[in-house]
DNA sequence: CGTCAAGGGATTTTCGATAATCCTGTTGCC
DNA sequence: GGCAACAGGATTATCGAAAATCCCTTGACG
């Protein structure tokens, strides 16, 4: 975070973070003076925020009655995890028929990173948050090789807008998962050149992704009763 | 634009509007001052809607130094386009699969009405404007069978981004295009339920507009000079 | 007993003024 | 002559208070 941000940019970064890490609930009202306590500024900074996140669906404002955090749905994730089937999967296809040396390199070391994750012992908190953060850079680097700007945004989205499903499933155990084996599975048919194939391991990777998200929601509104 | 609309909504709404159809040109820098006079409204809804607008992409903002109309380029436009062919494929191919009897009658109201334009006589602007109109609910009802919120809203996106580059393009004249002839056709091959051609018919539409904006572009250009 | 209207409190929305920042033209120095 | 530091002006970013709006309660009336 620069130094030199303006007060309004900070806010913002701080504000979509505790929504994507679920600090903030779904649902939740997202009041004027509380928000301007909790981030310290005044009044336009935190409506600049809000007017932003408004615009990327994390937050939602109603007329005259404030902003709240989007909610969760069954329906939305599974509409958001079939559009990103087709999406990751074109950028993808594009990454596999434009990407060069840097491309391989890049994607090889991301995998290394992510692949590096697991080893190391220190559970808990910080493993997670490294891991989150070494997959998102992984699942950049596929697709980074594509070269149009237009569909590297939307893909990060909808990248971020899962995201947040998954932080609110951090809790839920499902079963036990080969992530690498999946990651290094999805790798090696790209660098592979092997549209098919890695089209498919895509599909399957958020697929199985969904159907995780999709038991911890469950189980979550199981807790909520 | 409802009454009882928020001022910085009214804001929001008619400085996209003046982006869109080109009132405010690519790289023209929007000074707080000049805006808050043509829109008649104090700071905060200015900020508001410029803000609204940077996330959509339509203003760019630099820190501390104000915010200014997206620039529009080739490179740009290309992205765009072939982009939005493999977005509104996926969300034609998801409406001819899913669209029922409702989206086939969607489909055949937008194109009558389409079609409908050429023959009133009344040329110029409005004329235009009419044809804008109808020609974005064609499109919309096309894919809107998809039963997607997030794809069509994504669809949606591009659709704008490219209607700028449009409306920049109103004063050249290409080749003439036989536009209802593309419209039945794209139609037609949706409402047969033949995906291949449906999905051929639509990347053939986006991409004879990519070839007459890229020469507008040109053309603006050399008249720049 | 239900419906409607008015009042009051809480909250959002907007404004005008202040503080912070940047750009430009100028001066002084090497 | 060239370059760095520096005011001055313009513009943005932020704040705090005022205005507008909504929502809930209360009480009157049919």
């Amino acid at each position: 975070m620069n130094a030199h941000d303006t007060l309004g940019a900070t806010v913002y970064a701080q504000l979509r973070g505790d929504i994507l890490s679920g600090r903030l609930g779904p649902g939740e009202r997202l009041r004027a003076e509380a928000l301007r306590q909790r981030y310290d500024a005044g009044g336009s900074p935190v409506r600049e925020a809000l007017m932003r996140l408004e615009a990327e669906g994390f937050v939602v404002l109603e007329q005259n009655k404030g902003f709240k955090v989007a909610e969760v749905s069954d329906a939305h994730l599974h509409d958001l995890q079939r559009t990103r089937v087709e999406i990751e999967g074109v950028a993808l296809r594009w990454a596999i028929a434009e990407g060069g040396v840097d491309w391989e390199a890049g994607l090889l070391a991301a995998f290394h990173r992510l692949a590096s994750v697991d080893k190391a012992a220190n559970n808990g908190e910080e493993r997670n948050a490294t891991w989150l953060h070494y997959h998102q850079e992984f699942h950049l680097a596929l697709v980074s090789g594509c070269r149009s700007p237009t569909l590297l945004s939307i893909r990060q989205h909808l990248f971020d807008q899962a995201e947040r499903y998954v932080a609110l499933s951090i809790a839920y155990k499902g079963e036990i998962r080969d992530d690498v084996g999946e990651h290094r599975a999805l790798m090696e048919a790209s660098l592979a050149r092997d549209v098919e194939a890695a089209l498919a391991r895509n599909r399957e990777h958020i697929e199985r992704t969904t159907e995780k998200l999709d038991h911890a929601l469950a189980a979550g509104r199981r807790d909520a009763r």
